[in-house]
DNA sequence: TTGCATCCTGACCGTATGGTCAGCTTTCAG
DNA sequence: CTGAAAGCTGACCATACGGTCAGGATGCAA
């Protein structure tokens, strides 16, 4: 930790503070939900005094909507792999890698969004009517356009991202449950490849997806 | 409605309350999760004072456990279908039509669940470690045979397992998501119907399956 | 009819939580 | 150097929540 008593800047406080604040946020949201989550758990983990957290986040709720935001972005931008793509092998291939590493770097964001969708949305709901839409709608067509193209069967392609989705936030939100499954170890680097390369097996081969 | 003021008995009185109590727990719990949760809200919506949610519920814990526990149990049971099955075709497609009707039957008790997963199973830790583990434990090796038998290819059968898991769930844990893309609607019969046969055939090609 | 076990509930209690605030310290522009 | 703005925090408050309980109502066996 380079933290030695050197006086900081405001704008690296207010930077360091508001990112120590966000990562315990994260985790205790995740672990406990948002009504189980305390601004105490948070402050404490944080280290800081709860008094500072609303001084950077007015509300629970304001501090929570940060939290579930900043997943979202991450969330979004691991589709870009998927666009650039020539065909379902390299595009889906891609996304699942990209979503499977979110899945395992950040098991908490996924956690809360999984929580904030299941609760409803109550946060979320316009960015799913407009920006998540939106994202699928594309998707959609880009699959819709694989096939038609003879590069992989008809197959529904709002039920294929559902699949592919649900596939790779498994890993993240029933992590615990796969963890215990695994004799109470989480999986090694060999098992998270071999989950990787699993599931874009089956899903590649299920779609008959020809190479472009 | 039969609720005339035709007197009742002991047992039902129970039964019904109970019956009522835990419908109306399973809902409050899946909508707000456990912290979320109220007695309140729980007894307004059994429509029953809070006082007498603890004559029958000592404490909320009691209340989540036995909410749980219920959802657990018919999840296990569509674990059946799985087991008569000659070969892949048929004991994966019954598995599948089983925990997509529950995720349209039950979405409420799968939320729950998915949330006591996610949250580290505080309350089914011992039934992930000993019934979930025996359970999943003798599908892989079924699995495993299935193989062996040369009627699907070699898949690793845990990472099977939990796609299927993952797959069918989604459709009850990530509903409100699904509606949402759908134009608001929940899915019609028709649109069930082709998620089913969707991820059927998916997996079902993806795995190579050959039909028994 | 009687007595008892079960069922029911309004009123109450201690605690934990989200949020506030007055007043302190630290940074930094001028 | 100085003053104002930004950052910080212990102490405090109102509320909401889980849980309790005394005592009334109701079903039922004998």
């Amino acid at each position: 930790m380079a933290e030695t008593t050197r006086p900081m800047r405001r704008q690296d406080i207010r930077r360091e503070n508001e990112k120590a604040i966000l990562l315990a946020a994260e985790k205790v949201f995740a672990e406990a939900g948002f009504g189980g989550a305390t601004m105490q758990l948070i402050a404490d983990l944080a280290g800081l005094p709860k008094a500072n957290l609303h001084y950077y986040f007015a509300t629970k709720e304001e501090l929570y909507r940060s939290v579930v935001q900043n997943i979202f972005e991450i969330w979004l931008q691991a589709a870009n792999c998927f666009d650039a793509a020539r065909g379902p092998v390299d595009g889906i291939s891609a996304y699942i890698d990209a979503k499977m590493e979110i899945s395992r770097r950040h098991p908490d964001g996924s956690k809360v969004w999984a929580s904030e969708v299941m609760h409803g949305a109550p946060v979320l709901q316009d960015y799913m009517e407009s920006t998540l839409r939106e994202w699928t709608d594309g998707r959609v067509e880009i699959i819709r356009r694989w096939i038609e193209e003879g590069k992989m069967d008809p197959v529904d392609p709002r039920h294929l991202l559902y699949m592919l989705w649900a596939t790779t936030q498994h890993y993240a939100d029933f992590g615990h449950q796969i963890e215990t499954l695994n004799g109470g170890k989480s999986l090694s680097d060999r098992q998270w490849r071999e989950a990787k390369e699993n599931i874009k097996r089956v899903i590649l081969t299920g779609i008959g997806a020809q190479p472009a």
